[in-house]
DNA sequence: ATGATTGATGCACACTACGCATGAAACTCG
DNA sequence: CGAGTTTCATGCGTAGTGTGCATCAATCAT
């Protein structure tokens, strides 16, 4: 009925050693102890797996033919409980983290190299995926750890903020908005836009607040990707409108940045788990990771930064 | 340190059921007892293997990591025990007998049909080699039990008599002393005498016999094994002397067996077990049947039975 | 023969794990 | 929307089990 693996591991030891007090010391154990899980053990399987005599130990039939596999368990045993307290210790193991395209390109990759150099023994699987696949992938536990924009909270789901990114005009050099400081939007009327579709959250979100403060764009042309937007901004087929972010630094020299204002939009950008799970240790790690570089310093001076908060879940 | 089986047993069953109520139930504990035995595995580890509101239980992304391999370790630790107690309750398990030819082909077979018809399961392995190599094997834990000639006794060993039996002069139908109702050893001296060699261990007691009683025996041919000897014999080179119980019945007609006087010279067939050595249940089946049917019954009225004596180690 | 080593046993104690009763949170249903 | 039900967590007293100390018994070394 109940598993006595400290008689068996007891067995083991003796067999192994050849003598109760070498096993003993072993295991930490006084002989007395050890003779009792023995006995025990013998007595639950009612049959003797050591022949002993005061002076000497052997094997039974029973017990030689058992050893081995008596072995073998013990050892997968530890090695599984250790391999498990390593996971808490040296926070072990691999994450799988679900993430929006744009902070993919832009904010991860340092962070991940620096998990990497952290934890060199752990691989970081990425998620890219629109927003509402994050959030998916967080929910049905693909994912321990989910960054996308924030959207109407799920239940099941925590959010943690992590910085702000306003949408912005993106043209060319030469485009007649390209030097101004900014733009409002409704000066935006007579430009040729580029669109993003709604596969995007970006749009969704976009579309949600132009709606709240009764601002109609409409876009000349539409494409799937902002990566795709920015190529058609490049070579002076209009202008866009994106997130700050979309735009890596360094690349396209050639594009302007020009700051929406009246309103402001802004899509915030959040670190999600769910609620009432706890973390791994390696996803605890990232975690930690990632909210500390995340707000002190980093993200380029169009971002604004949110304060940082010690949102991790208080571990056992 | 310690390995708690019960409590990756107790994770095992609430993964597995989904709930802490439905898995103490299956496991004959107390709702309260599992959830210490969860926490204190957790704590142990240094990590939570699930995830619980007070509603449901999920695992975490550890856990789900770690299932497989508790699951399968619970389950071989389980079967396992499950097996050794079996083989006490219907003594099941293999047996190894180490026996001497003439005891393999007249006595065993009776024993081992009837063994196999009680333990359908169980498969015997009879090493038939000679005396020596019987007490050997025992020894050496090769085989559980033996069936030998009685030699000085290995203190290592312990010997249950089981029968006696007297060496008699082997001769054709058509020899002059085929008719005498015994022959004394002197008047051997004008018989062509068909002897078996030193690797038998009748030879031995023999020449040990004769020596004693200062009776001069030479055979004028020399063979390795009894049942060469007797086909000599039945071709009528001469006669044999040997144990009674080399000859099956039933075969060789033409043979004659002459009680051999003056003395009567016997060898013991005994069987040996290891000294201090329990038997395993199989084993101990199979002493038992041995015991009980060389003793009351059975055997042919020329070999002298002897007394059972309840030899029997006690059992645990 | 004597001392040393090794496994078994009697006994007392301490700790652990257990169950009961109860609490807290969340789902359900009228 | 509130009462009832379900489910996991916790405080507390208790019983049982495992443990160590001291000692015995058997065997080996010398």
């Amino acid at each position: 009925m109940k598993l006595d693996i400290d008689g068996i591991q007891a067995f083991v030891q003796v067999a192994k050693l050849g003598g109760f007090y070498k096993a003993a010391d072993r295991l930490n154990l006084s002989q007395t102890a050890l003779t009792r899980r023995i006995q025990k053990l013998e007595a639950y399987l009612g049959l003797r797996l050591l022949d002993r005599t005061t002076r000497s130990v052997a094997l039974t039939a029973v017990g030689r033919e058992f050893l081995p596999r008596a072995t073998r368990l013990v050892d997968e045993l530890t090695e599984s409980v250790d391999r498990l307290k390593d996971m808490s210790r040296w926070a072990s193991g691999d994450v799988a983290i679900a993430c929006v395209p744009s902070m993919a390109y832009q904010q991860l990759p340092a962070v991940i190299r620096a998990y990497a150099e952290k934890f060199p023994a752990n691989r970081v699987r990425l998620l890219d995926r629109n927003s509402t696949q994050v959030a998916d992938a967080v929910r049905n536990g693909e994912a321990e750890l989910g960054i996308h924009i924030r959207m109407r909270a799920h239940p099941e789901l925590t959010e943690h903020p992590l910085l702000q990114d306003p949408f912005m005009l993106f043209c060319r050099a030469d485009h007649p908005a390209s030097t101004l400081s900014h733009v409002t939007w409704k000066a935006l009327r007579g430009i040729d836009l580029i669109a993003v579709s709604g596969a995007s959250g970006n749009r969704a979100l976009l579309d949600h607040q132009l709606a709240r403060h009764k601002i109609d764009i409409r876009g000349r042309c539409e494409v799937e990707h902002p990566s795709t937007a920015i190529a058609l901004v490049s070579a002076g087929v209009g202008a866009a409108i994106l997130p700050s972010a979309t735009l890596l630094e360094g690349t396209h020299p050639d594009v302007r940045r020009v700051p929406l204002q009246e309103p402001v939009i802004r899509r915030t950008i959040v670190l999600i788990r769910r609620r009432n799970a706890a973390l791994s240790p390696a996803a605890q790690a990232f975690h930690d990771l990632l909210t500390r570089q995340l707000s002190p310093a980093a993200s380029p001076a169009l971002s604004t930064r949110l304060p940082a908060r010690a949102g991790r879940g208080k571990r056992l």
